[in-house]
RNA sequence: GCCCCCAUCGUCUAGCGGCCUAGGACACUGGCCUUUCAAGCCAGAAGCAGGGGUUCGAAUCCCCUUGGGGGCGCCA
């Protein structure tokens, strides 16, 4: 049974990278047929909040990343908030002092601080070896912290030995002897820290497989290291290359909108979302781009995973976008811009007549967001005075003229009145129908004029013709 | 300073020794369609970082250089 997780830590939105690397973890695990689990990493008293874990939980939802076990549902290697297991590592860490593969340190966290700026002034690695604390550990300090009530922290003994990683997506990596030093398991707060958590979670809660950000690849060495004192075969793991802004740095907030929470306050449809980040280091067989969730599940693979960083390209994003918006159903969408709509104060005849509006200009739209500059005249008469030559004002004025005494009218019925004007006034008709359709739009481009007619009524687009003439 | 990862059009990528005259997608340019802008369709321009090997044959394998990224925390 394949089980896999998805294992933030609440510290802020839910970003790009984050999202691809749920996915991922996501596209395997259902490809399978696994268990997904969703687990929080929330030992950073100081940076971890519960309403980032919510928020993280919903763009997930958002995104139709479903998990099978986590701390809102369960599951049977409970819980799945690492603030709740403290008491857990905290027996393993003892297990590994007692066989003297990690021991307790009595140093100050500013005494190892200080040693490590000691040790990068005199162009050492920041390697910190059980001898280097050995020297803080004496009668005193102990008895000082027992005084106190702290708790040592509780530091790995890393073999001096060099370890092999065979990795799903990178291949063999070698980390020759000495290449990290010993490192915290236990801070004194009696916080885990993050290598030390993740092994025994991992290893707890049977993970197979991982797939995680490739900014985890220099740890992985420790925690090999970890596995191995436990004796425990650790599980399958496999790094996925960062997500770079435009500039080729990391993608920070500075490159513009990077949580999956932005995306989706700007209209973004989480179908394209998912695509796209799906496309992002990974290819299918096929060369189809345009792939639904369940397609993705059917052609997901570890092995078409891409071992080079990728540029996050917000108009490759736009442009599947706009491809979900004209795909999708029209009422489907049309929800979904109701609070758009409703934020600008705008009111609309009925939900038909919205269709209709969103459909003149559905195939102007990349981002839903969109909609209300696209389609601001079929709410609000735009402010314009038509600069006109003579011949064009009295066609205008001759089809508000005939539109308000006409019944009701087909489109074929409307096309005939502007053609009988522009004929018997011998206009123009490139010249005419652009100053209608600055009178009716405010604007030089736009939907099907027809249409707009059609949608506006004879009534108002005879007002607006009026209107913009300085007429009555 | 040390360790690790990566390297094909501007960008995402296909390619896993001969099917490559390097394919697709976004963006770009031109055309068609069209009363406008789009959408759609068609066409075009654009790339194997550089240098050494290995081989009958290299984008594909090896080495070096260069460039980019990540890490070396009582952060995750």
């Amino acid at each position: 049974m394949v089980r896999v997780r998805f294992a933030p830590s609440p510290t802020g939105f839910l970003h790009v990278g984050g999202a691809r690397t749920a996915l991922f973890n996501y596209l395997f695990a259902r490809h399978f047929n696994g268990i997904f689990v969703l687990r929080i990493e929330d030992t950073d008293i100081a940076r971890s909040e519960r309403i980032f874990e919510k928020n993280l939980m919903d763009s997930l939802r958002w995104l139709k990343i479903q998990w099978d076990e986590g701390p809102d549902v369960g599951g049977p290697y409970g819980p799945y908030r690492q603030s709740e297991r403290l008491h857990i590592y905290r027996e393993y860490a003892e297990k590994l002092v007692r066989e003297n593969k990690a021991y307790r340190v009595y140093a100050y966290p500013e005494e190892i601080e200080q040693l490590r700026e000691e040790l990068l002034s005199k162009n050492l690695p920041p390697h910190y070896t059980r001898e280097m604390f050995d020297r803080f550990a004496t009668k005193v300090r102990i008895r000082e912290y027992e005084e106190k009530g702290i708790q040592p922290a509780i530091y790995f003994s890393m073999p001096r030995k060099t370890i092999v990683h065979n990795d799903l997506i990178k291949g063999q990596v070698v980390f020759t002897e000495g290449s990290v030093g010993d490192f915290a398991l236990l801070r004194s707060n009696g916080m885990p820290t993050y290598n030390f958590a993740c092994v025994v979670d991992d290893m707890l809660m049977k993970i197979t497989h991982v797939i995680r950000g490739d900014d985890h690849l220099p740890n992985t060495v420790k925690q090999l290291a970890i596995y191995e004192a436990f004796g425990v075969e650790p599980p399958q793991i496999g790094h996925v290359s960062m997500i770079l802004g435009p500039d080729g740095k990391k993608l920070s907030k500075r490159h513009g909108a990077t949580s999956v929470e932005e995306f989706r306050a700007r209209g973004y449809l989480p179908e394209a979302v998912v695509n796209y980040l799906a496309l992002l280091g990974w290819s299918p067989p096929d060369a189809q781009e345009i792939m639904s969730m369940e397609e993705m599940i059917e052609k997901f693979s570890i092995e078409r995973v891409s071992k080079n960083p990728a540029i996050f390209d917000p108009g490759k994003l736009k442009w599947m976008n706009g491809h979900y918006i004209r795909k999708s159903q029209v009422k489907t969408i049309v929800e979904l811009l109701i609070p758009y709509v409703e934020s600008k104060g705008w009111s609309y005849k009925s939900k038909e007549w919205l269709e209709n509006v969103f459909l003149c200009v559905r195939d102007r739209m990349h981002t839903l967001e969109e909609f209300t500059d696209l389609a601001d005249f079929f709410f609000v008469r735009p402010e314009v005075t038509l600069q006109t030559d003579e011949a064009i004002r009295r066609g205008l004025l001759e089809c508000a003229a005939r539109l308000e005494q006409a019944g009701e009218l087909t489109k074929e019925g409307l096309v005939n009145v502007f053609r009988e004007v522009i004929k018997g006034s011998k206009l123009n008709a490139k010249d005419f129908y652009m100053s209608l359709r600055r009178a009716l739009t405010g604007k030089s481009e736009g939907p099907e004029l027809i249409d707009v007619v059609t949608l506006l009524g004879r009534v108002e687009t005879a007002a607006r013709i009026r209107k913009a003439l300085g007429v009555g």
